[in-house]
DNA sequence: ACCTGAACACCGTTCAAGT
DNA sequence: ACCTGAACACCGTTCAAGT
């Protein structure tokens, strides 16, 4: 198989793939479709035929991205321990994908001046999707209304998109921001299950 | 006066302003120190000589965030009303902020490769301390440890930090941040005043 | 001290042409 | 359907030269 075939009809998934890697190792504005065609062995103008445009290939790795942390926190879901230890095991799931790859979850939440394409929002959507899941996981008997459930997912993902951001943007440390997880869980938790709820 | 002479002593001014509304509408990556010249009716050499490079007044616009938002906050605190009622407007104020100016805010917490300048740095801090002012308000007379303060700063940082990302990011809707903002700052004032505090 | 303007290397994007 | 390669417009950055 040579180059120029292992090219043919892959050349999508290696622009991703390397783009991915980019985007780890010198930031956003480091992605140049030249450079990737030309790591990928191809001409400069090749990638069009698979993104229409630069920041096609940056909303596509942000979908991409979304749908690899989905599968992370339901990871996490996975096993049958007491809720409490399930809802802090995803917190951290969460704020260490968001810390481990710092740019692509800039991408994925990066606040675009038009809206965002239809694939993203879906993927994202996706992804929040886990957040019900999880608080069904011990909520799922009733007690709590179908409002108090969404406050209590509200709270919980901004929660850890904030530390996820501060940690990232070097304001507190990984340490501090696990600490802080734990005790904003512990608060949220207390709030959705103590018998007069504030919730 | 005329335009050569307008420019001369404050073209950085001039820079920066400019720079700042080229954020709001086009977004950070629309930013071109070449077009930002030419705004000024200078050479595109010129601004070598107040910024050393791009990312340089990419940092300063940072810097100046900060330093806005240190102001806007303090402005929030001035009041003597009650203390619940300055932490939720200080938590709107913040929020309001970041949503207005979600490219600059950005800036201000993007997870740069390198370690941040440190003027950056060091608005950050300024502005950080005001959560410290604004917790003192409700809580100088000893009952809380410096550590739980500490922690309840964070708290406070984190949902403030996490709904602006998330409501910039549009997967909430303003109304729903705000709503958001107060149901997590009653949760934390909860917490940090309840007899048996678990803060 | 500050600004000009040429020069250089590098982009993203377009598109006719090839296979 | 996918890729090539020339062409175009636009950048950031450097630097000798002017004032």
């Amino acid at each position: 198989m040579t180059a120029r075939a292992f090219h043919h009809g892959n050349l999508r998934a290696v622009l991703l793939d390397r783009a991915e890697a980019m985007l780890r190792e010198v930031g956003t504005d480091g992605i140049s479709l030249r450079e990737l065609a030309r790591q990928a062995g191809v001409s400069h103008g090749a990638p069009r035929s698979h993104f229409i445009d630069r920041q096609a290939l940056l909303d596509t790795l942000a979908e991409r991205g979304f749908d690899r942390l989905t599968d992370k926190l339901k990871s996490s879901m996975a096993a049958g321990d007491p809720f409490d230890a399930t809802f802090h095991r995803v917190a951290h799931a969460y704020v260490e994908f968001a810390v481990q790859d710092a740019a692509l979850m800039e991408l994925m939440f990066a606040a675009k001046m038009a809206d965002p394409p239809a694939h993203i929002q879906n993927a994202a959507e996706r992804m929040f999707q886990t957040f019900d899941e999880l608080i069904d996981l011990g909520h799922s008997d009733g007690v709590l209304s179908a409002d108090a459930k969404y406050r209590l997912k509200l709270l919980f993902a901004v929660t850890m998109q904030g530390t996820a951001t501060l940690t990232a943007a070097r304001r507190i440390t990984a340490a501090q921001g696990a600490a802080l997880i734990d005790d904003a869980t512990a608060l949220i938790l207390r709030a959705a299950t103590e018998p007069t709820s504030r919730i």
